[in-house]
DNA sequence: AATTGCATTAACAATTTGATAATACCTTTA
DNA sequence: TAAAGGTATTATCAAATTGTTAATGCAATT
């Protein structure tokens, strides 16, 4: 289920929003003004922020270059809303890494048939990678981003971690573990996962894998 | 989706322009004069380049000359903008490798016309290209650039580094890679990738083609 | 027929990765 | 607090993977 993150400084819009996108089935965050939208993308990690470009404190446009910086947000996408007037916006919009802008006043079908297309053209990428804000896990590249840093991985290192960030929070018993990576043939002695687990901490610099004793292991922030 | 640069000193042109490209999806930068104009064209490597011939330092002209002079712009193209006083600049132009030229005052229309037609015309040998800056591969002439340098390839090794570059980071694998260039049915020996690639290498000098053992290839940067 | 160039393979070296065992450590519980 | 059960750490060895070079066979060219 893909998540949605909208802000304006209209109620109005965000209900009219809110209400369309979730009746197609997305999860909703709202945010009323440009700081609040930088705090909610942060913590929600939306796939889609749709961004006022006018509002109060930050402009939508200022919002978007913000979190462009951060690598986390490099591959979200983001509309805008712009009045009709401005439409200089549209243009530094798009500069600043907008994906599209919708002009005001908003047709929710025009809307929701770009957040559609949208979506569309880039869902294989977002199925290929794990994006949890402080580690981005790109199954295509093979690559693995902590804190701002390329770490690299050795095979059975990286399936383990993404399999673990694939489901932040859930534990994953060490049968589970053994079975999706190293399948039912192989038989693997118990202290192997450790193992890897400890390179993994070691090349993550001791973090996020906690280990739930007498069970298995869990991703966690 | 393409991609197209745009220089000019009036800003109203400019804002005109992008509104209109990116109107039909186009991908748009800006540059206000010739300089910045080469800057952008370096890093955003545009499908096309829009030049303004009257601009303050740096002439349109003159702009398309260093281009030009570029192996990654050799296949660019290049429209120019002309008022309509000085008709000997279209000569010009058109000497100096310009693919089009467009009367000032612009019509909306006339432009998006000539520049569509003009996608059209070489749709086909563009998607035949890569074009990475440092390198550039044209599958129609089996020709290898690569910093700066022209280098002769084998079949198997034009294909294999084609392959390779078509997806920039994308890991192949080595399954992946026999199925693209050998087929299903040949079955060939396990070092072969491995001894072409070595080949690859040395050819281009040691570079921008990672192993990633245990999985494949990728090529990067 | 000889030459040349390419694709493939074979053989071996070098490297990287994975698994295990031994040991140290921690936590819980009796 | 000592014992027990589980986990972390480390070193070590085995195995898998890749790199390199040379040799072979084939096909096109001269």
């Amino acid at each position: 289920m893909k998540k949605v993150l909208i802000a304006d400084d209209e109620q109005d819009i965000l209900d009219i929003l809110k209400f369309n996108l979730e009746a197609e089935g997305y999860m909703v965050e709202t945010a009323n003004n440009g700081v609040v939208a930088i705090e909610k993308a942060k913590s929600f990690l939306p796939d889609l922020i749709i961004l006022d470009v006018m509002m109060p404190g930050k402009t939508g446009i200022e919002v978007c270059g913000v979190l462009r910086m951060l690598p986390a947000f490099k591959s979200t996408l983001i509309i805008f809303l712009t009045a009709m007037s401005d439409d200089t916006a549209e243009v530094k919009g798009l500069e600043i890494g907008a994906d599209d802008y919708l002009k005001k006043p908003i047709r929710p079908k025009v809307l929701m048939s770009k957040v559609n297309s949208l979506f569309r053209r880039v869902s294989k990428e977002i199925d290929h990678n794990i994006n949890l804000g402080e580690l981005i896990i790109n199954r295509e590249n093979f690559s693995v981003r902590y804190k701002n840093e390329d770490i690299s991985l050795a095979r059975k290192e990286f399936e383990l971690l993404s399999l673990l960030a694939s489901k932040p929070s859930k534990v994953f018993l060490r049968n589970e573990i053994l079975n999706q990576i190293w399948g039912t043939e192989v038989i693997v002695g118990d202290r192997t996962i450790d193992v890897h687990i400890r390179k993994i901490r070691q090349k993550l610099n001791l973090d996020c894998i906690k280990t739930v004793k007498g069970v298995g292991y869990k991703f966690e922030l």
